[in-house]
DNA sequence: TTTACAGCGAC
RNA sequence: GUUGUCGCUGUAAA
């Protein structure tokens, strides 16, 4: 049961301070800052929740902020103020049980204990079980075309708390401030709210239960769509009759250039693509574009003229190659492009004289090759903590004394901090 | 088991 | 300057 008193409840409000405190995001337009945000209720939670409960609350204009997209384009942020931030995340919190319930078992975006890693290796049992054609769905600026009575209505079923209802509504339509120049908004949910990815998910929970109706295999995460057909002709069937669905019945458009139908081997999803071996059948990779953008960020870290120090350029790369292995664990196939990368960083230590080009920091296809039995042991069932030992003695080799030393030393400050903080909360 | 910090990825 | 959700890895503390 969604109300607005569970979501104003002390406990539920505690929370999402928290989560907005430990986020350490930028300001919004009142240019209030997440350490402010304790003392700010401090002093005023009371009334705030008087105004709430009143329906009196308007939330203040999100700030808007252009970043680049990692393939072109850019990508309006809407940044709202610390204080609405963590009301959406209030609410977020009490909406998230009731929907985990009735969301579909094929969408894995944004919900919790789902990720992008299920959704590959789902993708790949579908295409070994044969559905090898591939209808790939991307949404065009989803989040800005979302269609607020559209939301509205679907949050009615199974909302009936009109207070909350009302608040949900007034974040929807709040303003858009840029360059000092505060527009209405009358589509969309900001990219940038806590309560977005909820409500995305929402609105495309229709676009699941319609394809589960038709009887398709299907993967989403977020407004990222695959279907799996067993032939060309009933997957271009369905990708013009669902792209009609899409635009017709939710009022949403789909991105022409990012959709298409292709053969499996042509079809990616989730930063991965797939190949199908005569022998394995169906194995995962990792194409071009992934290999190239960690390449791209590697290279910036190797620039001549940043001023770092060979140690803290090692150290930066380690963690940088490490954490991007760590996602692309699923791939067993074209190593070669592995090898690529590997010989791509030791190219750029050695344009810096640097001595570790022969050695370490990269290690990948020992790393891939440890991904792989890790990800044979999770899919059997066994622990994989004796191969997470292995990688951990192969590649940590040194920069490990001074980090922790200085990490040391700055968790117990924060561990301090965070008790004061834990008092301070029980004022309010 | 949980919490804090650092980071990586998907969108 | 850059927000949000989710997941994961590593470290540390109970
Ligand atoms: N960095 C981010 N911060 C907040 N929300 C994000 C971020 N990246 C993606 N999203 C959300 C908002 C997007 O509308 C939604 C789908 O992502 P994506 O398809 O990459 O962009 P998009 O749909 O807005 O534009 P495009 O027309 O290029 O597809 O996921
Ligand atoms: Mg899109």
């Amino acid at each position: 049961m969604v109300t607005l008193e569970r979501i104003l409840d002390r406990k539920n409000i505690e929370k999402a301070l928290l989560q907005v405190a430990r986020n350490k995001g930028a300001a919004g337009v009142d240019g209030m800052l997440t350490e402010e945000l304790q003392k700010y209720l401090n002093s005023n939670w009371r009334v705030l929740k008087m105004e709430l409960l009143e329906g009196k609350y308007c939330p203040k204009a999100v700030r808007e902020v252009e970043i680049p997209k990692p393939n072109g384009g850019t990508r309006m942020l809407g940044i709202p103020t610390v204080i609405d931030r963590m009301l959406q995340q209030a609410i977020s919190q009490v909406m998230i049980p009731v929907y985990e319930e009735q969301f579909s078992a094929c969408s894995y975006g944004f919900r919790p204990k789902r990720n992008a890693h299920q959704a590959v290796l789902q993708a790949q049992c579908l295409l070994k079980g044969g559905r090898e054609w591939v209808v790939e769905l991307d949404l065009e600026k989803f989040f800005d075309k979302v269609n607020h009575d559209r939301l509205m209505s679907r949050l009615s079923l199974t909302i009936k708390d009109k207070p909350t209802l009302s608040l949900i509504r007034k974040f929807l339509t709040s303003g858009i401030l840029k360059d000092g120049v505060e527009t209405v908004r009358t589509a969309g949910t900001p990219q940038g709210s806590p309560l977005s990815p909820l409500l995305s998910n929402i609105v495309l929970d229709e676009l699941d239960k319609e394809i589960e109706k038709r009887g398709h295999a299907f993967i989403r995460y977020a407004d990222d769509c695959s279907i799996y057909l067993k032939s060309e002709r009933a997957a271009k069937r369905t990708a013009s009759s669902i792209t009609r669905y899409i635009e017709d019945k939710l009022l949403l458009k789909v991105n022409k250039e990012k959709t298409k139908v292709s053969y499996g081997e042509q079809s990616t999803l989730l930063g991965y693509s797939f190949e199908k071996s005569p022998t394995q059948s169906w194995m995962i990779q990792i194409p071009w574009t992934s290999i190239n953008r960690v390449k791209r960020k590697c290279k910036a870290l190797t620039k001549r003229s940043n001023g770092k120090s060979e140690k803290r350029v090692l150290e930066n790369l380690k963690v940088l190659i490490e954490g991007w292995i760590n996602y692309f664990q699923l791939a067993t196939a074209n190593t070669r492009a592995l090898g690529n990368l590997d010989g791509y960083v030791r190219v750029r230590l050695r344009m810096h004289q640097w001595k570790a080009w022969k050695r370490a920091p990269a290690r990948i296809k020992g790393l891939l090759r440890l991904g792989a039995s890790k990800r044979d042991a999770y899919e059997h069932g066994h622990s994989s903590k004796s191969y997470c030992r292995i990688a951990k003695s192969w590649v940590l080799t040194k920069t490990m004394t001074n980090k922790v030393i200085k990490k040391r030393g700055y968790l117990g400050f924060v561990d301090s901090f965070y008790l004061k903080k834990k008092a301070q909360m029980s004022m309010f």
